[in-house]
DNA sequence: CAGAATTATTCGAGACTCGAAGCAAAGGTA
DNA sequence: TACCTTTGCTTCGAGTCTCGAATAATTCTG
C-alpha cells in the first residue's frame, strides 16, 4: 500500500463523520444537543443492556470525568437516568428515558438521511462494512 | 440498504479516526500538540499552495474565529507563520515553518503506523478509497 | 480482616467553539 | 473620485469540552 493512499483514507474517514455531523446541525440545535451530548446519546443503544460509565467512556474515547460531565448534561435534559448496577454497586449504568429514546431515534434518522454514506447502494455498503469491520474488530 | 448497516458504517468511520488519534497520543504529547492543533497541522500540506484561513477552516469543519485561535497556537509553537496573500491582501495564508514540516511529517508517520487501516492490504485499501471517494467527491 | 484495585465523582485549570462586533481590503456603481 | 456592499480575518465574551489529581464508595485478594 502506498503511504499517500493511506493518508487519504484516514482523512476520508474523518471527513465522512464530520460531514454527517455538520448536516444534522439543525436537528441537533432543535433538541439543544451539543456535539458531545449527541455522541453520547447515539452511543446508548436502547436495545442493549444499559452501559456503565466505564463502558460508555471507552466507546466515546473519553475519560471518566469527561463522561460524568456529559452524562449530567443528558440527565439535566431528561434524556437519561443513572441507575446503580445491582451486580456491582460501584458502577452506574445509563438508561435512556422515553424522551431520550425518542430524541435518539430522531437524530439518528436525520443522520441516516444526511450522511454522505447514504449515496452507497446495498452492495457498496456491504463492501464498506466488510472492510471497516475487518479493521476494527479484534482478530 | 438496511438502516442498521448504515448506522454501523457511520460509527465505524468515526471509530477509525478516533482510534488513530488515540494511538498517536504519546507522539502528540511529545510535541505538545493538542487535538485541534494536530488536525490543523495535518491539514496543511507543504506540497500544496499554502491555504488561506477560509480554505483551512472549511477543511477542518470549523468557523473563522476558531481557526484564528488554533492558528495562534501553532504560530506560538513556531510551527506555522502567517503571510499576506499578495493576490488578495485581506487574506492570510498559513505557511509551515521548517519545524512545522518536520513535526507534521513525524505525527503523520506515527498515524500511518498506528491507524487500524494499516491492517488493510493494497487491494483492500484501494477498494476502501474507491468507496469513500465516491461518497465524498462531488459528482 | 487489611491492603490493593476498581468505578465514579468533584474540583480546578486549560483547551475548544461559536456568535456578535469591528477592521481593512476588494469590488461595484455612479 | 466618492460611496456602498461584500469579503476575509481578528477580537471579545460566553459557554462547552477535556483532562489530571484528589476523593469516596465498593469490590477483590491474600
Amino acid at each position: 500500500m502506498s503511504a499517500p493512499d493511506l493518508v487519504t483514507a484516514i482523512v476520508a474517514t474523518y471527513d465522512v463523520w464530520m460531514r454527517t455531523v455538520d448536516e444534522i446541525g439543525p436537528v441537533l440545535a432543535e433538541h439543544r444537543l451539543t456535539p458531545a451530548t449527541f455522541q453520547a446519546l447515539w452511543a446508548i443503544d436502547p436495545d442493549e443492556q444499559p452501559p456503565s460509565m466505564k463502558a460508555l467512556a471507552g466507546r466515546l474515547h473519553c475519560n471518566a470525568p469527561n463522561l460524568t460531565f456529559v452524562s449530567n448534561q443528558l440527565a439535566d435534559r431528561g434524556l437519561v437516568e443513572r441507575a446503580v448496577d445491582p451486580a456491582d454497586r460501584r458502577s452506574r449504568v445509563l438508561v435512556l428515558t422515553a424522551k431520550g429514546r425518542q430524541v435518539r431515534a430522531e437524530v439518528i434518522r436525520a443522520a441516516l438521511e444526511k450522511t454522505p454514506l447514504a449515496a452507497l447502494d446495498d452492495g457498496e455498503l456491504r463492501q464498506l462494512l466488510t472492510l471497516l469491520n475487518r479493521v476494527l474488530l479484534p482478530g
